[in-house]
RNA sequence: GGCUAGGUAGCUCAGCCGGUUAGAGCACGGGAUUCAUAACCCCGGGGUCGCGGGUUCGAUUCCCGCCCUAGCCA
């Protein structure tokens, strides 16, 4: 027996879980069920991240303490959590005494060897708001190619990366007005002492090959000291003896999975030694998303070497989610969160889909709805379940309890015999694979019935026996696939273990066929997803402008992309045929307000605009309307955009919607204009 | 811009180290059946394997360039 001590990454407190979310989850607690069917003792603990600047200033924004903040969303995580089936030993929080405790004893064994350094630093600060402004706080124009209201850490136009000091005309994000350059004296982690101990370490099977080949790039740029602490008002940890001095966020993080674990050693005596000391036998497995991989393979084994613990056993890293095709977004539509789900559909569903589509590489994942609908019903509820269900009848009528022997034992065994195989697929995070042998197998149940025909033998008294046993033989082929299911399928297991009479706990109980036992009454095990409530779960009318968002969540997309709008209708004489009200409400028309406007070097066409489409939302767009406006002319002019627009990469940067404007052949273009009183942000309908 | 990964049937994806007619599920067309949640079973149509070069007797599979998508850049 193994023991395993296994995470997810700890969610970010300023939010609903989403499907992001909801992904990783799912695959971990899949993989830590798994590995308990195989007889293993393994423990899935879990934690919210609350702490720094984002949280703090949400917190400030609403109006309450960010200890009350971070509370509510606590709340709301785990019941998601639990809805999806996610059976976490614990879930903590890192505003948690543990983790106050595990940090500063972390922090101060690495202090003690000699791995902390001191220096100052220079860093923008906000002397309205009085306080440090990190990188994503500051906007400005970028120093390289000039694009407007760019972060301080890169420019999302050119891809240039750079320090806030760098932006022309830099302005805090928090209090509008332009930062001053302060010395601040920061803690640093010295990971460079580490480069030896992390290259052996990711090559040594801890983490999967095409991740290893990514860190290569870290390691080939020299590793840099990690500035680990952070300048008052900060949401977190005093650094003890650095009054004023706050731990940065991402390292009391990570140290959020020992807390948990701490905190679940202490509720049901266990020991917190066992996971993490040096010298430990257990396992120790995070799942994580590919965008926080160097926290979780450089930082954090650096750490824990460091401080005198152990190193991660694995580091699992996925791809990202798409939906339909594209980035998950607020504006359309295809940002859902898991409550969002819940308060339509049943939870298993979804668990399958994201079991049938994750392997084992950092490959995104699509959910196509489509897809999802069709999967569950024609892989689960039309092949699965129909085993069950078409045998149930006849066993009933037939007395209610099983024949005293199989009449293709060749075939039980065959079914039987994978057990293993998919136990080991299930470990190496290939349920694509997994999933696909099940349903395979599913397949030739199905067909194995459909030989031998049951409902003409049942019409012949004399057969009854055989009825009995083709059924017989049916409903322990159907046991093996469900005992196969049910770490993505807990909750139907479970009602499986019911009708069969024997729970479903471990791999190894279909080496056992059951034979001449009663089987209870059957009820349906799942039902068919309805297409039309699936549709639902995207927006029909996606949250218009990004609000204020971009100060909660600092990497809140600075533009929001959308769907091309596609409108399909039959060709009429002008060619462009006739739409639907939904049709054109696909379009996000708003009024927009030209903040700045100027020429385009190596353009006779086109400007450059700025332009206010209201809450915050300010866009780039180039319009090709130089012939017949100035650059002057258009300055605090109201015009009408089309917000939804799917971003066009040009030579001279990215445009992030089109400006709505009249003409034909003749020359000359006309700007659409609302009427007076039109402001920034109103939807044209 | 640099790095990593991906671009295979209408859709979602498999295809190990290069080798004969490129696979599955869904969708679609036809047939069979009625035990089963209009489920299941059989047959079929459908792909210039992102684009362009190269290596090779032979490339979806290897190399180079380009285009597109995603993520990261402390």
């Amino acid at each position: 027996m193994r023991r395993i001590l296994v995470t997810s990454a700890l969610p970010y407190a300023n939010g609903p879980l989403h499907f992001g979310h909801i992904l990783e989850a799912v695959q971990t607690d899949i993989w830590a069920r798994a590995m308990r069917l195989s007889g293993h003792e393994c423990r899935y603990v879990c934690a919210d991240d609350t702490h720094g600047t984002p949280i703090m200033l949400k917190a400030q924004a609403e109006g309450i303490t960010p200890e009350e903040l971070i509370a509510g969303i606590e709340a709301e995580h785990r019941a998601t959590y639990q809805d999806f089936l996610i059976d976490h030993a614990f879930f903590h929080s890192t505003h948690s005494d543990e983790n106050r405790l595990c940090t500063e004893t972390i922090f101060k064994a690495l202090d003690a060897a000699g791995h902390i350094t001191r220096r100052s630093i220079r860093q923008a600060y906000d002397e309205t708001a009085q306080m440090f402004l990190p990188d994503r706080y500051v906007k400005g124009m970028c120093p390289k190619c000039d694009a407007q209201d760019q972060y301080g850490d890169s420019c999302e136009v050119c891809g240039a990366t750079y320090s806030p000091s760098d932006l022309k005309n830099p302005l805090s994000v928090i209090s509008g007005t332009p930062p001053v350059e302060r010395e601040s004296e920061h803690l640093f982690f010295h990971l460079a002492a580490f480069e030896s101990m992390l290259k052996e370490w990711t090559r040594s099977g801890a983490i999967h090959e095409s991740v290893a080949n990514k860190l290569e790039e870290w390691f080939s740029g020299g590793l840099r000291d990690w500035d680990i602490s952070r300048d008052a008002p900060y949401f977190g940890f005093e650094i003890p003896g650095h009054p004023g001095k706050y731990f940065y966020v991402w390292l009391d993080a990570p140290v959020g999975y020992m807390a948990a674990s701490l905190a679940l050693a202490k509720r049901d005596g266990l020991i917190f030694d066992d996971w993490w000391s040096a010298d430990s036998t257990a396992e120790l497995h995070h799942f994580i998303g590919k965008d926080i991989l160097y926290f979780h393979t450089l930082f954090w084994p650096a750490v824990l070497q460091g401080a005198g613990y152990r190193r991660p056993t694995q580091v699992h890293a996925h791809g990202f989610l798409t939906v339909n095709g594209q980035k998950m977004s607020k504006s359309r539509g295809t940002f859902i969160t898991g409550r969002r789900y819940l308060e339509r559909l049943p939870p298993e569903p979804l668990r399958y889909y994201f079991a049938a589509k994750l392997g084992p590489g950092i490959d995104d994942m699509d959910l196509s709805l489509e897809d999802f609908v069709s999967r569950f019903n024609s892989d689960v509820v039309g092949k699965l379940v129909n085993i069950a269900s078409r045998c149930a009848g006849f066993v009933a009528r037939g007395g209610g309890h099983l024949a005293p022997k199989l009449p293709d034992p060749n075939l039980y065994d065959e079914f039987a015999a994978v057990a293993h195989r998919i136990a080991s697929l299930y470990e190496s995070r290939d349920f694509i694979a997994a999933i696909r042998e099940i349903a395979a197998l599913a397949d030739r149940a199905n067909q194995y019935i459909d030989a031998q025909k049951p409902w003409n033998l049942a019409k012949d008294p004399a057969r009854v026996d055989d009825v009995l046993a083709v059924c017989t033989q049916g409903i322990n082929l159907f046991r093996t696939l469900m005992t196969y299911l049910s770490p993505v399928l807990p909750a139907m297991a479970e009602r499986a273990g019911k009708f069969l009479g024997h729970p479903i706990l471990r791999w190894d109980d279909v080496q056992q066929p059951l034979l001449g036992s009663v089987l209870a009454p059957y009820e349906p095990l799942a039902t068919r997803l309805d297409p039309k409530v699936v549709a639902t779960l995207i927006e029909e009318t996606p949250a218009a402008a990004p609000t204020p968002t971009a100060v909660t969540t600092p990497k809140a997309e600075a533009a929001t992309p959308a769907n091309t709008v596609a409108v399909v209708a039959p060709p009429s004489p002008d060619g462009k045929g006739e739409v639907t009200i939904d049709d054109f409400s696909k379009l996000d028309l708003r009024v927009g307000k030209v903040l700045e406007c100027g020429l385009v070097d190596g353009s006779d066409k086109l400007l450059r605009l700025q332009i206010d489409l209201g809450n915050g939302d300010v866009r780039q767009i180039f319009s090709g309307i130089r012939e017949s406006y100035s650059p002057e002319a258009m300055i605090g002019r109201h015009v009408v955009v089309i917000a939804n627009l799917k971003p066009r990469k040009m030579r001279f940067g990215i445009s992030q919607g089109m400006v709505l404007c009249a003409s034909n052949d003749s020359p000359g273009v006309f700007l659409v204009s609302p009427d007076e009183g039109g402001a920034p942000g109103m939807t044209v309908t």
